[in-house]
DNA sequence: GCGACAG
DNA sequence: ATCTTGTCGC
């Protein structure tokens, strides 16, 4: 597992946060497919937080695309380096979500992680920031529908509606269980919509969530309560080394 | 101006 | 995100 300190140049205020976001959505790529569903490395990424410590634990957990078995894994823990402000999520969590990325043996291929893409405020959400500062495709599957709209899709898996921003599609609602709420899917770097999409249901042969998002958030929880214990051991014993 | 609002 | 056990149901 390894340690990751906050950039020296991270933003401090929400204002910068904002402008870096200007500034970096102009690197976004938006006309690419991305890879095909079912073949190659798929990689989900989450992170857990100890507010009270001020730790936060990140994950990455490769899976085979068409098998959906583990491939490879890495953690990474650090401090909070922003606040919990909607439309900044990425200032969160990403120094740690690289670390833990970049800890990978093997590539990444597509990366799926928790929150949004382009169905952003300033249409610039985790997914996008991630995409842009690694150059992999990215996309962002979201348990909830954040400020958007949406209307409800079919019953059936595989339904989906557009996600709305007044009248701009954003994203999708995809239905990934039959009379299941559906999850919220954007694109991030890389990668077409139709795709993420096609995507999120090879993710979901059993649950609502993808795959991908399951194995991040049950490692990085792992991380975060043995990342605890270890502090806490070093302090009980001064002696101990 | 105020409230809502990914994780 | 996180606080949190058992429990109802397929």
């Amino acid at each position: 597992m390894t340690t990751v300190r906050t950039p020296a140049d991270w933003p401090a205020t929400e204002e910068e946060a904002r402008a870096v976001q200007d500034e970096l959505r102009t690197r976004v790529v938006l006309d690419e497919p991305g890879p095909p569903p079912g073949t190659g490395h798929v990689t989900g990424v989450d992170v857990a937080y100890d507010d009270e410590r001020d730790i936060v634990a990140a994950a990455a957990v490769v899976l085979d695309a068409a098998s959906l078995d583990v491939v490879a894994e890495a953690t990474a823990v650090g401090r909070v380096s922003f606040p919990y402000v909607p439309g900044l999520l990425a200032f969160r969590e990403i120094p740690t979500v690289l670390a833990a990325l970049g800890a990978l043996p093997c590539p990444p291929g597509l990366v799926v992680c928790d929150g949004y893409g382009l169905a952003h405020p300033r249409r610039f959400g985790l997914a996008s920031h991630l995409g842009v500062l690694t150059g992999l495709p990215v996309i962002g599957v979201a348990k909830n529908p954040f400020a958007f709209t949406y209307d409800e899709p079919g019953a059936r898996r595989g339904s989906s509606s557009p996600l709305l921003a007044g009248e701009e599609e954003v994203g999708r609602a995809v239905r990934t269980r039959d009379g299941v709420k559906p999850v919220f899917v954007s694109v991030g770097h890389r990668v077409s919509l139709g795709n993420a999409c096609a995507h999120v249901l090879a993710l979901t042969p059993r649950y609502r969530l993808p795959e991908t998002t399951r194995r991040a958030d049950s490692l990085c929880r792992r991380a975060l309560r043995e990342a605890t214990v270890q502090e806490s051991t070093t302090r009980r014993s001064p002696t101990s080394r």
